[in-house]
Parts: C-alpha cells; structure tokens; sequence
DNA sequence: AGTTTTGGCGTACGGTCTACACCTACGAGG
DNA sequence: CCTCGTAGGTGTAGACCGTACGCCAAAACT
C-alpha cells in the first residue's frame, strides 16, 4: 500500500561516501550527500534519524570488505590474525576519510564485530583460553586503531630537531620505510608479545 | 607603547579546559571560551588565530603534567617506559574530553613530542639501535593512542549475542578488569614483543 | 476512483566559525 | 600633563551546519 522507498541504504551510504572521497571528510554534510543523491536536504531525514546514523552507514559500508573474500585459508592462526588486520588497514587505506567515523563507531559497526569475532576465532585457534583471548583483542585492536591514526596523519614534526635528537633521527628512518611495512611490524611485535606461533 | 595584553595563553587554555571538564568537547567553541573568559566572541581571536590554535593551547595544558615529575628514576627501561605509557593514560584521564583534541594534534604538541623523546631515550637504554627504535616508538605510540581511544569509549556491544559468541565472552571477561591494567597489560605485551627487558 | 501511507521539499531557527570595520583603553614620548 | 599610535574589545554580518515542522504530491491497495 505505501509510497515505495526510492532510495537504498547503499546508495546513500555510496553517495556519503563519494563526497567524502572527492572532497574529504569535513565537506560531508546533509546537503552535500543529499545533492550527491539529486535532493533536497530535508529528504534525506525520511531514511536516516540524523547525521550519526548516516556516518554509521557510511562505516558499515567503507568496512564491508575487511572479510569478503574468506580470510581464515591462512596456515598459522598468526599469518591468519596478520591477514585480519592488514585487511582493516586496506579498507580504511581505501576510503582514508572514513577513518575518523570508523574509529567513533567500530563498536556498533556489524562489519567491524565481525572482525573482532574472526580474531577471537584466530586466537582460540592459538590454543588462548578466554581471559587471554580477551586480552589479546584489546592489544590488537588498540594497535590497528592507533596504527592507522598515525599513518593517516603525517609525519610528526620537530620544530626545534636540536632539542629533539633521537625523535629526529627515528623520524628519518620512518619516512625512509612504507606505511605497509611499518604497520606489519608492529603487528608482529604484538603478536610476538602475545606468544602467537 | 601598545596596551599590554590582558590574556595568556595560560589562561586561555584553562578556560577552554574548564568548558570542556564541565560541559563536554561538544560545548567547546569560541563563544563559550570567550563566555568562560568573560569576554565576548571575538575577543578571543585578538590571542588565537582560529580554533585550531585554540585546540592546540588546550592540548599543550592537559599533556603537560605528562613529564612533571622527572619520570627518569624507575630501575630498569622497561618499568621507565612503562610509567611513561601510564602517565600519558593518566594525563588524558585526567580531562577525558580533551582526547580527540589530543590524538588529532598530538603531531605538534611539544609536551607529545617530548614524551617521545623520553620514550626513546629509555629505548636507547634498552640497547636497541636507530631503525629498531623508531619501529618500538611507532608501536607504542600506536599502542597507546588506540587504547585510550578504546578505553573512552565504552565497550563494544553486540546486537546479537548468539551470532558473536567469543565476543561476548570477552566482553565480559573485559568488563571484570579494571581500565587501568587492562591498559597495562596491553603495553606489557607490546614491550614484550619489543624484546625490552 | 478513492484512500491512505509515505516520500519529497520549503521554510525557519539556532548554532557554528570568522572577516571586517569601528571604537577605545592604555602606555610611551613630548 | 597631554597627545598619539598601537593594540584590545566588540558589533555586525555572511556562509555554513543540523534539523523540527508542516505542506503537497505520488504511489499502491481497496
């Protein structure tokens, strides 16, 4: 009986999410999504309670692919723990506007638990008993979220380098080594200091 | 010759704090620093270029007590770099609201830059060497925005507890231990992969 | 065709940051 | 003591933002 709805959550969600990639994160409003969308601002409001549950979309659908293709074929439960959380970093490094929104609502992002969920599988599967389990995650995820806060915002500076000789230096040698690789080793130096083989 | 100032940056930076201390980051903005300074709005911009600026001097002031007391005396440099991570986790607890203020400028805060310095002074100690400091520093640094991030944020929730199952044990396992070891067991396990004795 | 539910939109209010122009208080030089 | 120039304080206003409210039209079922 009722009016059909013209609009999807994806779409909406791809619309934020192309504004967000054009124009970066702070050009992300109702209006700009609704004009990617061909509406007036008002409209958005009959499929969105307000701008928070349309940055949850937008999240939901950036974080999508952290397990599309079935990440549990890796040998090692560590090769398959370092698999997860390069595919977090790839799905952020894909849309880095979304960073910011991913961190505020990972907690309530389905993709996001499912994630979680597939590391606890990954560290039940290292012999972990639940308390260790629990433990772990929250290294790890704490790692991934503030691994990717630095990564996506440059390079600290020094503004007097005499006075700071060894963040200097260690500045040097970071910018002389990949995003990619940084964020694998220290992967490792946590998985290392969980006791994963 | 000019009228002499009648605002510090001290000052400044106070009322901001006091604003967020009381009423929340969402309640920070020019008019009510200015209020807080019994100033009215624009005042404010005769001491701060933009907001921006203002975030930064608020940034400074909660970070500062993070190397008040010379956090030098502690035996070995796995206990100094400990209460390094643990005085940065009391600095930002001490304003809660001041974290993303925190994490987005942390970059160029000058008590931030110092306590990496610190930190890779007692890495320096530890015996590691340039390339292997500046990956601890990355991992630690990343470690700790990350886990504040997730500790100021509640926990995770999951809308169906049947469909995550080791999810929702570890949430409760995590609900039984207290922020503050939570937050250093994760560091121990990071030093630990460090191979930091 | 009529009814009803819903989608779409216009208007408006209160909030944000801040550019600009104006007045004035203050301290130093005469 | 008086003047003067610098800088502090402020009022106005413009361009944004989120969103509450109310109206109109479109679509599907009876």
């Amino acid at each position: 009986m009722p009016r059909p709805r013209s609009l999807t959550n994806d779409q909406i969600a791809a619309a934020a999410l192309a504004v967000i990639d054009r124009d970066g994160l702070p050009a992300l409003s109702m209006r700009t999504v609704a004009a990617e969308l061909d509406r007036r601002t008002m409209a958005l409001y009959r499929y969105v309670e307000d701008r928070e549950e349309l940055e949850c979309l937008v999240v939901d659908l950036a974080l999508g692919p952290v397990l599309d293709r079935a990440a549990g074929r890796e040998p090692s439960p560590r090769a398959r723990l370092l698999a997860l959380l390069a595919r977090m970093r790839e799905a952020v490094g894909a849309h880095p506007g979304v960073l910011p929104l991913a961190v505020r609502h990972h907690r309530t992002s389905l993709p996001a638990l499912r994630w979680r969920e597939r590391i606890l599988q990954a560290l039940d599967a290292a012999g972990l008993d639940a308390p260790a389990r629990a433990a772990a995650l929250h290294a790890l995820v704490a790692y991934t979220i503030g691994a990717l806060e630095v990564e996506h915002q440059g390079p600290a500076v020094t503004p007097a380098p005499a006075a700071f000789p060894l963040l200097a230096a260690a500045l040097g040698t970071r910018a002389a080594t990949s995003p990619s690789t940084a964020f694998t080793a220290g992967a490792n130096t946590v998985l290392t200091g969980l006791g994963i083989a």
